[in-house]
DNA sequence: AACTCGGGGCA
DNA sequence: TGCCCAGAGTT
């Protein structure tokens, strides 16, 4: 690990951590199956909206037994307000059934086994491998990746490379909150289209987009 | 690699 | 109104 990345990532937990919210109090979920539930229905759509929503949610089928009885119906009406919701119901009840009656209700433990899950790619099954089994493995969305090269973590062109360079710089057990942080940097202030740089707390060590 | 899905939030 | 979005699946 070079000095300069040590040092950045040190002061990105520093000035990120207090002024995103903590993800153990936004998202608080009791299981790896609330995790892979909840990523799912995240795909595309505001943590706020997912929240509202996984709380009615898993209080009527908080594993995957009780919600593998569910109807389609009543899986769509607790999801109906966010982005794909019906692709989303049939994705997430269809994975329910599936953990119970091919994994015993557990969630398995391998990016292969994830992936075969509907709903589930690369991103979401490395959300789940970091979050809930702790696993050495980077979730990048369209968000890391692109603030991860803004602020020089890494010169990469796409999610794929960026995962492989993070994974050398950033401490194993920060990647859960690393990743937390730089979503919701890139989505609330280092914006696609009109980086808020004037209130961005990282700007002191960012060259974007003077040297871009 | 490009395209589709698909409805709400926000400028 | 138009543009954008905590990706995944298909071609």
């Amino acid at each position: 690990m070079s000095q300069t990345a040590k040092q950045k990532i040190e002061f990105l937990r520093e000035v990120l951590g207090a002024r995103y919210p903590d993800p153990k109090s936004e998202l608080v979920f009791h299981s790896p199956f609330q995790l892979l539930i909840a990523t799912i229905l995240a795909a595309q759509s505001t943590d706020r909206q997912v929240n509202i929503i996984t709380g009615e949610l898993f209080k009527a089928a908080p594993d995957a037994e009780s919600m593998a009885v569910l109807d389609l119906e009543a899986v769509t009406g607790y999801v109906r307000t966010i982005n794909y919701f019906n692709t989303k119901a049939k994705n997430i009840l269809a994975a329910s059934r599936i953990l119970a009656e091919e994994y015993n209700g557990k969630v398995p433990e391998t990016r292969e086994a994830l992936e075969r899950l509907p709903g589930v790619g690369r991103k979401t099954a490395n959300v789940v491998l970091a979050g809930a089994f702790r696993q050495p493995v980077m979730p990048v969305d369209t968000h890391v990746h692109r603030v991860s090269n803004r602020i020089g973590l890494c010169r990469t062109r796409n999610v794929e490379e960026t995962e492989a360079a993070l994974m050398k710089i950033i401490p194993e057990e920060w990647v859960v909150d690393f990743h937390h942080y730089l979503l919701l940097h890139g989505r609330y202030t280092c914006k696609a289209k009109k980086p808020a740089c004037a209130d961005c707390p990282v700007r002191e060590i960012c060259a974007y987009p003077e040297k871009q």
